[in-house]
DNA sequence: TACTCGTGGAG
DNA sequence: TCTCCAAGAGT
């Protein structure tokens, strides 16, 4: 007998139209001032959107750009790159850093090509059992490629989380349950408003609100920002991990690997002992490196980018 | 969960 | 110079 009178008024935190005050500036922010980045042109469609994925885990935009170009220009299919030896794919990489994201997304193309007809897979579960491809890039590729609504949580979103919604400085070392279920209860129910808040509140972290510098001032939402307004606390907890990386055994297989790469050919066990002077820490790396699949050591003392069937993969 | 895995530019 | 850190994945 009691139909409500008027609108529900939701103050959950934890429910989609709690936040919605923040899509529509951010949207309308990213509009104005998203970069024109090649893979978000129409033509990379969704092999370009994956391969851009791949590149930018943890390499910044301005050293993927031209090696995109090149990448797209000698591999505009998965087939095309399917074809090729992995080596080339370690080789095209160039010094984009972690190589074995070339190793994977070679992978990845041959699986694409030997179960899904060569064309890149939409569905979120067949992008995640490609190797290379975890929670978040098969999210972005399904939301920036096929226009889908996932929750795409990466280091620029989480960080514009923590500030906007959380109120601190820095989110968590490493993602936590609670934000992913922050990141679900932010994104909007139309699946279109969805894929672009995605693009949007991750361009914000990437180009304004950013771990060096906040830049509220340009911030579309920095008068509902949480940080912002308790005063932006310094960050508290457990610090942040730095990442040395002198003298580290990852200094060394880049040292190694790098040879290989400016070499056409197989090169002999004195070339790569010239580059790295401990020799219990050179057997170490290289070791590792045969393991990973990125080296083939060949009869002679020689050794070379892979050229056999990819190490690595799933079946 | 915490650690490994490259590289180079900015402040 | 040296510290920080950049669209993570795999184990």
């Amino acid at each position: 007998m009691t139909a409500p009178t008027k609108p529900m008024q939701s103050t959950a935190a934890d429910t989609p139209s709690a936040h919605s005050a923040l899509h529509e500036p951010v949207i309308t922010w990213f509009e104005d001032h998203a970069r024109d980045l090649p893979w978000r042109r129409p033509e990379a469609g969704a092999w370009g959107v994956m391969v851009s994925e791949f590149m930018l885990q943890q390499t910044p935009v301005a050293r993927v750009l031209p090696v995109y170009e090149q990448w797209m220009a000698r591999w505009p299919r998965p087939a095309d790159l399917a074809e090729e030896a992995p080596g080339e794919a370690v080789r095209a990489w160039g010094r984009l850093g972690y190589p074995r994201r070339a190793l994977r997304l070679h992978g990845a193309a041959l699986a694409i090509t030997e179960r899904h007809g060569g064309d890149v897979p939409a569905q979120h579960a067949q992008l995640l059992a490609l190797p290379g491809i975890g929670e978040y890039t098969a999210a972005a590729v399904a939301s920036f490629a096929y226009g889908q609504r996932h929750a795409v949580l990466d280091t620029n979103v989480r960080r514009v989380f923590a500030r906007a919604v959380t109120g601190s400085q820095y989110p968590p070392n490493a993602t936590t349950a609670a934000e992913r279920k922050l990141a679900r209860a932010l994104l909007p129910e139309e699946e279109r408003t969805a894929a672009r808040w995605a693009a949007a509140s991750m361009e914000l972290g990437a180009v304004l609100c950013t771990a060096r510098n906040e830049n509220c001032g340009a911030c579309p939402i920095s008068g509902q920002c949480a940080w912002r307004l308790a005063g932006k606390p310094e960050h508290v907890g457990p610090p942040r991990r730095t990442q040395s990386y002198a003298g580290t055994d990852r200094q060394v297989r880049g040292k190694l690997l790098a040879v290989l790469r400016e070499s056409p050919g197989p090169v002999p066990r004195a070339a790569l002992e010239r580059v790295w002077d401990d020799r219990i820490q050179r057997a170490r790396a290289l070791d590792g490196l045969v393991s990973d699949g990125l080296v083939e050591p060949l009869p002679g003392g020689l050794y070379r980018l892979p050229t056999g069937p990819p190490s690595g993969q799933k079946p």
